[in-house]
DNA sequence: GCGGATCAC
DNA sequence: TATGGTGATCCGC
């Protein structure tokens, strides 16, 4: 709006005009983490240039290109949009969004002492503790597309996400590792153990990162909340050689924010007082907020808004610019506020179980139901770790041109067998096809979503009798599941008026799979539900039998049987109401995706 | 409810 | 030559 529009682009920020149509794509296709920490000394425009002259003409590139266009379209229309909206009387919509500040004022609560710890270039660094060698040279982890790389690497504008062969352009002594998840994850264990003793119910986020709520920890110990996380850092560093970095503020998202600010191996404080807090949002570029990505931060950009400060004064445009989920969210970054609720991964519930992958392009019925095939081979295994059933079933093709489909069924009854999930998903399989002739894809996925839950809850255990061996579902003792299955049964027989060209099919698939209780887990899975206290635990009879006894000695067992009964027999519906917002416009608002789930 | 899109890691 | 996999949510229709 005011912007003057200076005659070189900018590239660390979003080009403030497209003087070239290409600004704007080249800004893009610098990648998602651009925010990340060890780009500050890296001539962003070189990169850029570099990364646009090596992508062109590619088939990737030609989407994005059109992608970019569809965004720069429709911050047109948005920008036209306010102009239009400039010139109505907004006083009411400036009220209401003056009175949602004061509520929120209200909700704020300062008591709380949040910690976001997030290991520094974490599995380049687990790398380096295995082969020394490798802190010398620029190094990244990952084959096709980098997931992390050290800060050497990061000198020459290599990212996460990049594509390898553009890094080596940048990079051509770039050293790239292929990963490997059970070295990761062994020494994220290490530092768990750890993060434990400072709190006991510290958030997982990833692999690498996690939340805690320090505030009983800093009470108990007569200590203030920056010598806590120095001190939990040392330990760490010392115990398992891996350095972290840390923010420390009133709230989730503060502290993910800050702690990125002494990245690497540093911590900031962003102290418990409303003043000091609206100081540190007034300035802070709207991207480095954990929800805002390149396509927000552009449209935001456009009319105006560069740093959570310039939210307030645009506040009555963005309920109806954005939606009123996003005029939520950007009130409440305006003004620091975020969630305090610390609490253990396994707590949330999980909605949606997939697989995809990335291949040769294929094409033609064969090719593609071979596919199709294997990838419910391994959603099954997936879904049988998880322990759910799926009562919708999603395929997901990426085409060689890079465009992204999906399409939905809802087989007549929840799946979990290859067999069925492949039988369900070939018909939309089949109508793809038929939409798009001579169709050629990359990528394929299937995914089950409106889990239901296959988890025994096995009262039996509570008596002394020894816990089941893990592996196999047994055909009997379903008893706690019958309720349950009554429910299905009931759907099931309404959805499947509404399915006679699934009839045949599904038919086919019963004479297949043979009856409901065959032998269905050929996987193992190493961790095993503690029916008392619902926590996975080691799926080893003695160490599992330990458990239960501790877990009886608590004097907690009446309640956790009556929840845990509770819960199961929850309808389905209100089981989900149960689990809060994950989504960072959620109302206690923070992100958390891609969970641990005891892996 | 479905499909596309965005976002995080 | 060549650009990932898993999971969640929001929006428009």
């Amino acid at each position: 709006m005011d912007d003057p529009g200076g005659p070189e682009p900018a590239q660390d920020s979003p080009p403030a005009a497209a003087s070239d149509s290409h600004d704007t794509l080249k800004y893009h296709l610098l990648g998602p983490s651009l925010t990340k920490a060890g780009q500050d000394a890296v001539d962003q425009r070189k990169v850029s240039e570099i990364i646009y002259s090596v992508s062109k003409g590619s088939k990737f590139f030609t989407r994005e290109e059109a992608r970019d266009q569809i965004l720069t379209a429709k911050i047109e229309r948005l920008l036209a949009e306010k102009t239009r909206l400039e010139s109505l009387d907004l006083t009411s919509e400036i009220r209401r969004a003056d009175e949602y500040i004061a509520e929120l004022e209200l909700s704020r609560d300062l008591s709380q002492t949040v910690v976001h710890v997030d290991c520094d270039a974490f599995f380049a660094a687990v790398e380096e503790l295995d082969r020394p060698e490798l802190k010398e040279v620029p190094m990244a982890v990952g084959v096709g597309v980098l997931t992390t790389c050290n800060y050497l690497a990061r000198k020459f504008g290599c990212r996460s996400g990049m594509a390898t062969f553009v890094a080596k352009k940048l990079c051509p002594q770039l050293v790239c590792i292929p990963q490997n998840f059970d070295k990761y994850n062994a020494k994220a264990r290490e530092i768990r153990a750890i993060l434990e003793q400072y709190d006991p119910r510290f958030e997982s986020a990833s692999i690498d990162e996690a939340y805690l709520n320090i505030t009983a920890y800093c009470a108990e110990n007569q200590i203030g909340p920056e010598e806590a996380v120095q001190r939990m850092r040392a330990e760490i560093l010392e115990k398992t050689k891996i350095s972290v970095s840390a923010g420390i503020a009133a709230n989730a998202k503060i502290a993910k924010i800050a702690s990125n600010k002494n990245k690497p191996n540093g911590q900031f404080y962003v102290p418990h007082d409303r003043a000091a807090i609206m100081e540190f949002m007034a300035s802070l570029p709207v991207r480095k907020v954990n929800g805002i990505g390149r396509v927000f931060e552009r449209e935001l950009d456009a009319i105006g808004i560069k740093t959570c400060g310039d939210i307030y004064p645009q506040r009555a445009y963005l309920a109806k610019l954005f939606g009123q989920k996003a005029f939520q969210f950007l009130m409440q970054c305006y003004l620091g506020l975020g969630r305090t609720r610390i609490q253990p991964a396994e707590e949330y519930e999980r909605k949606s179980v997939g697989t995809e992958s990335t291949f040769k392009e294929i094409g033609g019925k064969e090719e593609l139901r071979e596919k199709l095939r294997w990838t419910a081979e391994e959603l099954e295994k997936d879904l049988a770790r998880a322990q759910v059933k799926g009562r919708t079933l999603v395929l997901k093709v990426k085409l060689h041109t890079f465009e992204v489909l999906t399409r939905q069924t809802v087989p007549p009854r929840p799946v979990c067998l290859a067999q069925d999930l492949y039988t369900f998903a070939l018909p939309i399989l089949a109508k793809l096809e038929k939409e798009i002739p001579d169709m050629k894809v990359r990528l394929m996925g299937l995914r089950c979503t409106n889990l239901v839950s296959t988890k025994k809850l096995d009262i039996n255990s509570f008596f002394g009798i020894a816990p089941k061996k893990p592996a196999a579902p047994s055909t009997g003792g379903e008893s706690s599941e019958r309720e349950l299955d009554a429910e299905e049964e009931f759907e099931e027989a309404a959805r499947q008026e509404r399915q006679d060209d699934m009839n045949e099919l599904e038919k086919l698939s019963q004479e297949i799979s043979g009856p409901d209780g065959l032998e269905q887990s050929p996987a193992e899975p190493r961790f095993w539900d503690c029916p008392v206290c619902q926590r996975p635990q080691a799926a080893d009879d003695r160490a599992f039998n330990e458990h239960i006894d501790f877990c009886l000695s608590r004097d907690t067992i009446k309640e956790a049987v009556k929840g845990s009964r509770d819960a199961a027999e929850m309808p389905l519906k209100a089981r989900k109401r149960k689990a809060g917002s994950s989504h960072p416009y959620g109302a206690t608002g923070d992100s958390r995706q891609k969970r641990l789930f005891f892996t």
